[in-house]
DNA sequence: CGTCAGATTGAGCAGCTTCAACGTATGTGG
DNA sequence: CCACATACGTTGAAGCTGCTCAATCTGACG
């Protein structure tokens, strides 16, 4: 089984032979954990950092009032809580939203690797570099974007994230969320969330049955969602 | 003159003098940059970082209808690019919002830095994850926080962070915004960002005359904009 | 004194929320 | 295998938050 993070970071540069041993050997236990379950809690001072091998899992920050907010979507091939190696303490907690597979990474194994291999150290971070481009776009489109954009912007997102990790069919990702979850994803009320959805439908953008979310016109939702790719790094570089 | 990263980055973990002296060593030159003049421009891709030791910036995306949105606001002993080093292409701009001076560090020399100090780039890597703690914040609060809400938040923030690099004269810093810049920084329009303000005055919150924000009731401030400090990592850890 | 950028005010309206009801599929205990 | 529970999606109506447009005010400056 390949680990999806080496085919991650290999859409921004090569990972030498060594490198990639080093990957693999950084995991120390492989688990599994159910939806709806907290991958990280906030709070939480952890001293391993974890790895999505298959699922999706969220990024989320709470209210008092029970208001949520997600800030991020992660899928295969994600490090989920890899800035927490240096952070120290969660600020936000990670959720599972559906049956996630993880490996786990020792901060001490990471510490090593910073000090004996500052190329791949170089990519490491680089990942975490991506993971803000993203919340950047996410705030524009949040505070500039209409409801319908928005949504189309993050489909578009998603499309590609999992395609550059193989996790694409074609024109069919898996979606596995909630409307409430989306809404919460989005910045947008259940409610509002569904109108979007049924507008986009009627319009011939996607069709989304079950989990299985197919994007019927790549052009007009790019267009729509007044989306462009590159802060998403998907190119080959010395880095 | 004391680096105002230097400052910055001591907040987070020691730094030793050979460290110290690294960092001051990285600098090639330092420029000045009028207000309303692009740092970096989107789209370029730059052999150097620039770090601010003095003045406002803000990094911006324009949509072609000219609509903006500020992703993040950028005050002295901020490293406003240093992800470029590894993302390569600019995602977006950084624009002086008063006269700014600004270091210059070559790519060579961070790439160096990484290759020689461990402990100097895992800090300098936490650097860009606390700006992207900072990004989720500010996601959070624009999609679940009321206008006020979230205005109060952004002005705690601004407050500690500008504390933290010796920046704030007692309960009052310096807020060289317009409201239109506010607006595009919370998402707001300029009429609505002025009544927000209004508000605030009359409930006795903050004073804001010319440049100089004065909070006026910092307990009240924190609970209006449901503000916790602990995703700035302002503690002292080995990192 | 005129000009200009920025702040303020008013009026009308759109987008999105809230509340509440109802529909539909899936699962579960008796 | 039915009765019921539960989770999620859909629909309608009413209302609020924040937007747009447009005018006016204010202070700084050449």
């Amino acid at each position: 089984m390949i680990n999806p993070l080496v085919l991650k970071l290999e859409r921004h540069d090569r990972l030498s032979d060594d490198e990639k041993r080093v990957l693999e050997g950084a995991i120390s236990r492989v688990r599994v954990v159910e939806a709806d379950e907290d991958i990280v809690h906030e709070g939480e001072r952890p001293s391993e950092s974890n790895l999505l091998l298959d699922g999706y899992a969220a990024r989320y920050k709470i209210f008092s009032n029970g208001r949520r907010q997600i800030t991020a979507i992660h899928v295969a091939g994600d490090f989920v809580d890899l800035h927490n190696f240096l952070v120290k303490t969660m600020d936000h907690g990670v959720l599972a939203l559906t049956p996630c597979r993880v490996a786990v990474v020792p901060h001490a194994t990471i510490e090593k690797i910073t000090n004996e291999h500052p190329h791949l150290t170089r990519l490491l971070w680089l990942n975490t570099l991506v993971d803000g481009a993203i919340h950047r776009e996410w705030l524009t489109a949040m505070g500039r974007l209409s409801a319908t954009a928005h949504m189309a912007h993050f489909i578009c997102e998603l499309f590609l994230r999992l395609k550059a990790v193989g996790r694409a069919d074609g024109d069919t990702i898996q979606l596995p969320l909630t409307q409430a979850e989306l809404g919460d994803t989005l910045g947008l009320s259940t409610v509002h969330v569904n109108r979007v959805l049924q507008e986009m439908r009627k319009e011939g953008l996607i069709r989304w049955q079950g989990d299985a979310l197919t994007v019927l016109d790549w052009k007009r939702l790019t267009s729509v969602g007044e989306f462009t790719p590159t802060y998403l790094s998907l190119q080959l570089e010395d880095r």
